[in-house]
Formats: structure tokens, C-alpha cells, sequence
DNA sequence: TTGTAGGCGTTATCAA
DNA sequence: TTGATAACGCCTACAA
């Protein structure tokens, strides 16, 4: 009984060791119903005998497709992705396809790496957060055969399924609110100005005040250089440095971690929220809510966002009539202790 | 010029629009020095032209083995896995091993799923933080030839490598520093019971104070049915409803997430956090040292416990004379705001 | 019902 | 330097 190299047991092996053919070990794999209930009963003691494992390799190679989808995280430090990647989890499991999580951790090289591999590993498809949603490489990908959804980004051109929440919407909502709550002058936190989320809920809020009639000069904008929170905290400081009168009496932060980190600046500088500082957040994390200071947040919807994604990924490996489509969620605010009236 | 199946060139396209063998674009692929620049050239342009893209199940079929290892993760929604899934990659990374992370959401169905599907992958081995970690099935993954780590559990008996922190350890460090505080009377929050994890913790708090020499009943159990925010919450209601001079006015918890519920429950029942009522968490996620009341909490090295796992199993899957070990962490008080002294 | 043969795409050996 | 060939493990016609 010969072993196969990698140490472990072949059909080949299970087949001698059954005494049957090759072929039959195979029917016992994948047509059981072909095989005597006596000769199979061998098989199967032989297969557990020799702890039989499928190679998988093997039968992909033959299969020609694999049954597996990939998700290139941005960042699976910030709760919001892997949230995203629960609902596309979820979409996966309901049409039987393993998903494989990767981390990019913004690093652009490592994308890239992933996605080599990944295209390498003939996956059915692979979704994906890109570090920058305009990069060259996500259509030399796609031109070599591998279906890309785009997650939480859009791409300009509308070349590719994408999957994203209005951010001009959010941040109009954001700002509706506070505008509401009687708030004239507010601060809009967040950063770099390059990102698209950035811009984009900068945008809506702008718009929100401009709409309300109100002078262009009360949105301030507190720029940092990301989005955690330690940069929040920062923010915090300078508001904290502020003269009390010009202090704007309330923050929209681009995202929640950052908001946190501002909210806890603000208390530990003794600025009360939300009565001296009401806060509003983005993404509605689970922390969120649970702050000391339940945080106001404007909610996007993770766990469908992922299953669309997956949805379409599906329909673009399968469907051979496949348009691509760009899927805008709406979001919503969700109102909270720290934009309590007062 | 004949299209491998799958609708990608193989070798054999691109030697054919080269005009050289497929041994010779094996050779551009695999020892370029070997290959005369001119052809190595055009055998080069033509994969250009053709898109070509490495088959990776034929070349693991043929090598016999892949340069990938898994993580099967226990819960995506909590960043403590996912900082020590960060801890793998990074450790992953520097041996050029690609890292797969799977999810098992604490199914043991799903745990078992990708489980098969990574050993059928042939992947060079598994790190799993399992649902029980004396489930026979990582016996028999292993004894079919995966190298197989624990991670964050230990195994009663020796056979498995594993990473783990001394939560025992653990439990004493936040009780000797609530009874350093001045505390005589402290809940211990946190269930179910069976977990090892909550059985440690709560042992290593109840030596601390018998050591102390202080009365057993004056430890209070608040069992919880999990370990998650609403957990967290209801536990402070339970708190919230007792008379002053019974209530403990400390609470250790058996992690931070349900540490951070009773935080908001206990503020927003107007229990003052630490004059009324003190609170140590477990694990020092990112998220304690940003709560309103910044989160006194035992920090886990999580970092190191990912990369200590990718270390073993790396020399568990190269390593002939490879001996199984138990790695454990000593964890680490972290005080901040939440237990000041009053 | 069971067995035989050929091929999936890649790599490595060996010969030219 | 280049080319032909066999082998990895599995699956599926097709033949017996």
C-alpha cells in the first residue's frame, strides 16, 4: 500500500486497501447511491482506517471552480468591518459557500498580495474594501477572471458592483438633527480630507446648513489625521482650548470610534455632554450605545450591506446576463442621550 | 490556441502563443536565470496578452502542500479575537505564510465546517480558539495530519500545543487590587459557569480574598447567561436594585464588553462610577481606555498570544523533533479611572 | 455494479 | 538553453 506523498492516505490507497477500484472509492465519495450497500460499507471503513482526507486541490483542479469567496477587510480592528463581514458571512453560508476573511489593514501591498493569492486560488469571487476604490488593480483583477464587488466604497466610473450607504445623506441627517436641537454653531470632526467618507459627509453636512440658512462660517471644520481614537481625543483638547463663547456647542464626528474618544476628552475636561457639547457619531457601533454617554450615531445598515455584496458577487460569478450595479443604502440616524435636548 | 476550461490561459496557452515549450515558461515562472532574457521576454508578454494567472491548486497538487494557515476564529463581533488574530498575521507574515481567518460565531457546526474544509485545503495548519476545547474532533484533525494549535484555551490534558493567559492570575490581580482599594464587599459578574474562562477568573478572585482573610460571602456571584453588553446591563439593574447597604461597591467582570453594559447601566441608574461603585473588566480592549469612566481592567497580552500561537504551529508543522507545549501569559492590571480612590 | 483510462495545470527530471 | 514527459489526486466517461 503505497502512501501519497504529502504522508496521507489517496483514494488510490483507500481503493487497495478496500480492495475495490479507484473508480468505485469515487462513486462512494460522490455517488453513493451507485454502490452496493456492501462494497460501500468496506470503502468507508478503509477511508476511516487510514484517515482518508480529500484533497481538496485535487478536485478543484479538475472541477475547474472552488466553492469559496473572499473578503479583504480594510481594517478588522474597527467593529464596523467585521460587522460587515458577519453579514456577508451570513449571505455565504446561505448558498453553501465558504467565506475566507483577509486583512488588508489599510496597507495597499497587502491587498495586493491577497488578491493575487486569492485570484490564484481560483475563489468564485472576491469582495472587497478596497484601500483605494480607484486603483488600477481591482480591473486588471477583474479582466483575469475573478468577479469584484466593491464594499462600503464606490468607484467614480460605475464599472463595478459596488455596495455603499449614502454618506451625503448621513451627514445631512446628522446635521438636521443638531440644527434641530437648536445647535448654531457645530464642529465637524474628522479626517483626512481625502477620504470619500470624509468628504462625502462633510459635503452633506454643509449642505444641511447652507439649507438651514445659516452662515458657512459656524461649521467648523476640526481636520485630523485619521479616524480612531486617539484623534478624537485630540479633537477634544482643542475644543477643551477654546474660549467657552466661541466653542461650538456641538461635534459631528465623521466616525463613532473617533466620537468616543471626543466624548471622553470632553468629560475629563469637565465639558458636560451633552450640555455644553452635544455629540453626534457614525457607523452606530455596538460601543456606541454602550458609552457612559449613550452616543448619538448615524446608523448604517452592516449586515446588509455584506449580504448584498454577497448577493451581487453571486449573481456576477453565476448569472452570465449580469449587469453590473451600484447599490446605495440609506442610512439613519439614531438619537441618543448625547444629543438629549436640554 | 486552445482556453483551459476555466476560461484562463494555462502554461500550455502561453507556451503555445510563445512559440517555446511549457517547460520553458515553467522555467521564466520558477528559475528565470535560467531562461534566456530574449525569450524569457516574449514568453513574458505573452502571459501579459493572455492574463495569465497561476493555477494554485495544480501547483499545491503537485508541491503537496500550500504556504497558508488558518485562524477559526470563536467570535468576529469581539476585538479581543480580532487582536489576536492581528497577532497571527503579524507573525504569519514574517515567514511569508498567508493567513486565512475563519468564523465559527461559536457554532460548533460551523467550527467543524471550515475545520474540514482547511484540512481538504491541505493548509499548512490550524490556530483555532475552539467552542470546547476538549472536543475529540481536533484529535482527529491532527491525527490526519493538520497541526493544530489552541488558542485563548487550554486542554485539560498536555496533547496540544496551546497559548493561553493565566486567568487565574488574572482573577486574583483585579481582587487584590479591589481589596488594596478598601473594598469588603464585591460582585463578581460574569457566566456562564461552565466557561473556563469565568471558572478561572472567579477562582483566581475568590483565593485573592480568602487570602485575605476576608469572608466568603462578601464575594458575591452575579451569574450573567453570557458575556456581552446586554449581560453587562442587566447585571447593573440586578445591582441598581439593591439596598445601598447591601450593594457591593465593587464589581470585578469577567470581560470588558460586559464591564462596559454594567458602566452605562450603573451611570444611567445614577450610581456614581467609582465613588458608589468601582468596576475592574477583563481584557483591556481598545474600548475600556475610551469609556466615559475609563475601565480598570486586566490586560491579556493579545498580541503576543497570536503570534506565540503562529510560532508553535509553525514549528509544530517544520519541526520534526517538535514537542507540544502550553504557552501561558501572565495578564496584567491595568488601573485607570474606574477604581480611583475615593 | 464495478473497473479502466484520460485529463485538469503545474513542476521537475532528464535528454537533446 | 530548451523541450518532452511523468506525476501529483481526483473525477467522469465509457467499457466490461
Amino acid at each position: 500500500m503505497t502512501m501519497a506523498r504529502s504522508g496521507r492516505a489517496s483514494v488510490k490507497d483507500v481503493a487497495a486497501s478496500a480492495g475495490v477500484s479507484l473508480g468505485t472509492v469515487s462513486n462512494v465519495l460522490n455517488r453513493p447511491e451507485r454502490v452496493s450497500a456492501a462494497t460501500r460499507e468496506r470503502v468507508e471503513t478503509a477511508m476511516r482506517d487510514l484517515g482518508f482526507v480529500r484533497n481538496e486541490s485535487a478536485r478543484q483542479l479538475r472541477a475547474g471552480t472552488s466553492r469559496t469567496v473572499a473578503y479583504v477587510m480594510l481594517d478588522a480592528g474597527n467593529p464596523f468591518f467585521t460587522d460587515v463581514a458577519q453579514g456577508i458571512e451570513h449571505a455565504a453560508e446561505q448558498v453553501d459557500l465558504t467565506l475566507m476573511i483577509c486583512n488588508s489593514g489599510q496597507r495597499p501591498e497587502r491587498e495586493r498580495a491577497h488578491l493575487e493569492l486569492l485570484q490564484e486560488q481560483r475563489v468564485q469571487g472576491v469582495l472587497v474594501t478596497p484601500v483605494d476604490p480607484e486603483s488600477p488593480l481591482l480591473e486588471v483583477i477583474r479582466s483575469r477572471g475573478t468577479p469584484v464587488v466593491i464594499v462600503d466604497r464606490t468607484r467614480r466610473d460605475e464599472s463595478f458592483c459596488s455596495v455603499a450607504v449614502d454618506d451625503v445623506l448621513g451627514g445631512r441627517l446628522a446635521l438636521e438633527h443638531l440644527i434641530d436641537r437648536g445647535h448654531r454653531r457645530v464642529a465637524f470632526v474628522g479626517g483626512p480630507a481625502g477620504l470619500g467618507q470624509v468628504r462625502d459627509r462633510l459635503e452633506g453636512a454643509r449642505r444641511a446648513w447652507t439649507e438651514a440658512g445659516l452662515p458657512a462660517d459656524d461649521l467648523v471644520a476640526l481636520p485630523t489625521t485619521s479616524l480612531d481614537v486617539a484623534s478624537g481625543r485630540e479633537a477634544g483638547e482643542r475644543l477643551a482650548g477654546m474660549a467657552s463663547a466661541r466653542r461650538p456647542t456641538a461635534a459631528f464626528c465623521a466616525n463613532d470610534i473617533t466620537a468616543l474618544g471626543l466624548l471622553q476628552q470632553a468629560i475629563s475636561s469637565g465639558i458636560r455632554v451633552p450640555e455644553d457639547l452635544a455629540i453626534v457619531g457614525y457607523d452606530d457601533i455596538e460601543f456606541a450605545a454602550a458609552a457612559a454617554v449613550p452616543l448619538t450615531s448615524v446608523r448604517q445598515p452592516r449586515g446588509e450591506l455584506g449580504a448584498a455584496a454577497a448577493d451581487l458577487l453571486l449573481d456576477e460569478a453565476t448569472n452570465p446576463q449580469h449587469r453590473h450595479q451600484q447599490v446605495v443604502f440609506v442610512p439613519e440616524l439614531v438619537a441618543r442621550a448625547s444629543t438629549r435636548a436640554v
